[in-house]
DNA sequence: TGTATTTTTTTTGTCGACAAAGAATGCGGA
DNA sequence: TCCGCATTCTTTGTCGACAAAAAAAATACA
């Protein structure tokens, strides 16, 4: 397995491989396969993706500029650590944007948002029937930035995807340490907020969203609790 | 003035030429000096600041990252536009951020804290008094900056200060057309959230942070509608 | 004159190379 | 053996150059 680890070295097109490169480091920092606080390595990549360095560099720069990496000047690249300590911040921001994007998503929902929210919806349901936590995690985002591109607030999205994606490290490390069984009452809850925002019945959305949020949060709550008890690193 | 437009050729510490471009060129975005829609030369960049392509296009990556500048693949990289459309979305938002941010304040405030708050209020104070128009939009947004800062809570500090950047460009095009006359009552008004903050008022910092921030959209709002009728282009 | 096609020009994306800044290593003296 | 200093090594930041894409200009043709 001389170069198992190395893509494959097709031609790309013009400007891809930035996109590329981006991409797949994001969806490896956030599913935890490149852990938090390991070193990047420019070079390595570099040679990994059959391309120069500078591309690299313009994904690495992409990615701390969301705060998934960190840059020490003149010095290395890392993962970020999940902070840990800020994470009651991190929930309250969550919980109101739950709250925010599926309230608007009732009021200004169209026909085909319903179609789209109900696409994903399917695509969880069946994560959690095969017991898939990744896919879980991911079509959970999935589901929920579909209702907030269906309220029309293109902040209100951006922030709440940016809050998802943060949150898929946390909740990776949360099933990881549950042997990946979800409670399907989070199926249930979509369907509720679902109904809600086709009937554009904007209190209940409201308070649906709340509820799911704050019903989130005390599940990983209890983890935390026993984390912190125990020798979480932050 | 051969070349009165180039920088000078000091000699830099290795790593600061991106950051001195990048502020830079914020600074030229939000204030307007670099129009909405103007395309960026990258090589002009490079001459200008004496340094290669690739720490200027380092710099852009990260503009582009935070939405001021947009880049079509292959083609011209351009100063974003000011969304009009979207500018309903935008004021729904930067509400509710004035509200969760000047509640969180006085909720989490310390005695530091409001040292800092005083200091930029009094900045403001004496850019209103002074007209000018530019420093009150930046003293103003670094005003609620540090209130935001006092609510400990990062994500929130974080996208309201990407709204309080991307409100500056708004903002001086309001206070373009009105001869940079600027009612004192923001200030009255920066001094009860100040109140609030400081005896730990939380539903009075709710409310006030609410109304300055619906005081403040009206305002816009008029000048708004009057641009629609006439030929704004979006 | 107007339109389609080729050529030139401009600008971007990528590369390999090199020098600066730390970090790691080796060496000498106590 | 342990500490301070010099040297080597590794990794980053920057540069100049070149090729691909798209736009602009020029040409051919009706």
């Amino acid at each position: 397995m001389a170069d198992s680890d190395s893509e494959q070295m097709v031609e790309r097109k013009r400007g891809s491989g930035v996109k590329l490169v981006y991409d797949l480091l994001r969806d490896e920092i956030l599913d935890l396969k490149l852990a938090p606080g390991s070193a990047i390595d420019e070079v390595a990549l570099a040679s990994r993706f059959g391309m120069s360095r500078t591309p690299i560099r313009e994904a690495l720069v992409r990615l701390a500029g969301e705060g998934l990496i960190e840059t020490l000047p003149n010095r290395s690249t890392m993962v970020s650590n999940i902070d840990f300590l800020g994470m009651h911040a991190y929930f309250d921001a969550l919980v109101l944007m739950y709250r925010v994007t599926t309230r608007l998503a009732a009021q200004h929902r169209r026909a085909e948002d319903l179609e789209n929210i109900r696409t994903h919806q399917a695509e969880f349901s069946d994560a959690v029937r095969s017991q898939d936590a990744l896919a879980m995690i991911a079509t959970n985002a999935a589901f929920h930035s579909a209702i907030a591109a269906a309220g029309r607030n293109a902040y209100y999205a951006g922030f709440f995807d940016r809050l998802l994606g943060e949150g898929r490290r946390m909740l990776r490390l949360y099933y990881q340490s549950y042997e990946d069984r979800l409670p399907t009452r989070f199926v249930d809850e979509h369907e509720e907020i679902i109904a809600a925002i086709e009937a554009r019945d904007v209190a209940a959305a409201d308070r649906l969203g709340k509820a799911h949020g704050e019903q989130i949060v005390e599940q990983i709550g209890r983890l935390l609790t026993r984390h912190e008890r125990q020798d979480i690193e932050l």
